[in-house]
DNA sequence: GTTTTGCAGTGTATCGTTGCATGACTCATA
DNA sequence: TATGAGTCATGCAACGATACACTGCAAAAC
């Protein structure tokens, strides 16, 4: 491979020449001499050393995403994909590569320098379940991170996070449920080390506040089907009136319909049911899930973006972006008389 | 952020030394001098440039991976995460990144500089439509490349590929269509750019010819749906005994049972249809389709295993992978009298 | 006549690793 | 008691591309 010493002294100049021209640096330099590089260097069929050039700026143009279980969430998180492709297209558009860090680099100081290490310029770091201070430590470090679904949980002008407004999600909630004429309501959790978790039940039960209505119970408390399956039957054993449930997403929200059935309790005859995401099943069931959705692509878009403007030294502020109520069929106006 | 300039200054010795002491290098190093380099090492949060190193050891651990228009095709194609997610386990425990390259580096020499100019060690190729010789320009410029579902086309000993055995899986189509009775078969083609459309057909071919049957004509030429289609009916329209249909992928599947139901016959009682690759809603339509299981994921975890033998110096061979054929409900032994 | 400006180009520092060189020792042999 | 061989511990310099600081030199401005 021939470098730039070699294009340098097949063309009797300095490397400093070289470099001049083959960047076309804003620097006098001899037309005869510009000619005669370029001509060596095509000859020579010169490319620069990658790391040579990220040693030397500082920069590598790189950004690493961090996935939760990598191998695993891409084929089964329908959301993972989008991210992925929202992430490219703004990376590819601003010039920047995306790297995928098969690892999701636990554990304190060591894994900062595990991030370090790859040098990429920046992280993309994708719902952490686990509310760590990794986030913290890398910007201490001089790595801007931008956290998707999420906050960031950071003092730090390095940091930011794009997420969805899920306060304003568990209100649109409540408010759709209220005005069908439902006055008790449950919530169905997921586990609750994910904030967006506490946060739609947050929104949820002002709502109900504010309307004077009862709080909402909150069940469930994990991602497992069979837990929630579990949780949702001995719900059902011990309560009569409950009409509306709001799930913390679409296969939640499968879980109380199937599992209420089984109580004979027709939905949305007898109660309405919401999830959340718009799962590719949720407009296949029956009956069609009323839900909202996430645009994904946006939110991973807006993070690339954000984390772009920070590896550049500019500040960016926190976005919240507003989930869309889809209105299905699993939501119905209260009957006056429950039907059991 | 401290250098290593910075922790041999500190603690008294070279960076020799001190390289010596942080990697471990078999070198004899006094055990004082050592515990001193430890401890400023650590004190200083010293951490050593990626760039650097890789300049240095002139490998960068990254593995390119070029999907054909990978925005849209990681949300479309099913098949492209789980590739990704085989690829991704394989260098995981490999200590090796995977790297997305954004744009499909069309077009020549150009192209080759783009990619060298990205400083992977070597470049994982996924199911490249043209047949071009970028794998063979990219092997002279010392970078290995690995094709994945596509033939490498190239005697360097810097590439390779690993492929679905393609005219195994037109020779399985055959066997099973004959020996349910079928005598009179059309394969339904989708572009001939790719290289598995057109040995599908040549195994499908050839058994019919070993069992001296009218040899099986083609229609289709198109992944295009609505082409498809248009050439399934005005097939239909000219043909009266063909009993047996296999397809390039199980979308054209579909379209042969839908326009075929148009014409009044029914799949499995008049005609029957195999597909390929067992897409997510083969197993969900009625009927249910046969077809063929491409395992991606081993596919995958094989061609990377691959390309990282080729960067670490050692040669391989190619591979090629079997399909399954994974019997449902859209094949059923022909029927004496044609219901028609 | 002196200072400023512009042009064309060079020298050096930067990162971490590694082959080669160096210096201080010890021990055995002449 | 010199000399040589061997061992241990450590240092020097080069690798690639760029940015910054610098050097001459000529022409223009004062």
């Amino acid at each position: 491979m021939a470098t730039i010493r070699d294009v340098a002294r097949e063309s009797g100049v300095s490397v400093t020449t070289v470099s001049t021209v083959l960047n076309n640096a804003p620097r006098p330099v001899n037309e005869a001499t510009r000619a005669k590089v370029l001509d060596v260097a095509r000859r020579l069929h010169y490319v620069p050393t990658a790391s040579a050039i990220r040693l030397v700026k500082g920069k590598s143009h790189v950004i690493g995403m961090a996935f939760p279980n990598v191998e695993t969430s891409l084929v089964t998180n329908y959301n993972a994909a989008k991210v992925l492709a929202g992430a490219l297209s703004v990376a590819a558009e601003q010039g920047y590569v995306v790297q995928l860090n098969p690892q999701p680099w636990v554990g304190g100081a060591d894994g900062v320098s595990q991030v370090r290490a790859t040098g990429v310029d920046g992280v993309l770091l994708l719902w952490p379940s686990q509310t760590s201070d990794q986030t913290d430590e890398l910007a201490q470090s001089g790595i801007p991170v931008v956290v998707i679904a999420a906050s960031a949980n950071s003092s730090s002008p390095l940091t930011s996070s794009v997420d969805v407004e899920n306060i304003l999600g568990g209100r649109m909630a409540a408010h759709h449920l209220i005005d069908l004429g439902h006055r008790k309501a449950v919530y169905v959790a997921g586990a609750l080390d994910q904030e967006s978790v506490n946060q739609r039940f947050e929104g949820f039960c002002d709502v109900f506040a504010e309307r004077n209505l009862p709080k909402p119970e909150m069940i469930g408390f994990s991602f497992d089907p069979d837990v929630v399956d579990t949780a949702v039957d001995s719900y059902l054993r011990s309560d009569s009136d409950t009409t509306a449930y709001f799930a913390t997403n679409d296969s939640l929200a499968l879980s109380v319909i199937r599992i209420a059935a089984e109580h004979g309790l027709r939905t949305p005859l007898d109660i309405s049911v919401i999830g959340f995401d718009d799962a590719p099943f949720a407009q296949h069931m029956s009956p069609m899930l009323t839900t909202f959705v996430v645009q994904m692509e946006t939110i991973a878009e807006t993070a690339m973006r954000q984390l772009i403007c920070l590896v550049s030294g500019e500040a960016v502020n926190e976005v919240r972006i507003p989930p869309q109520l889809i209105l299905r069929e699993s939501t119905a106006p209260v009957m006056s008389a429950p039907g059991r």
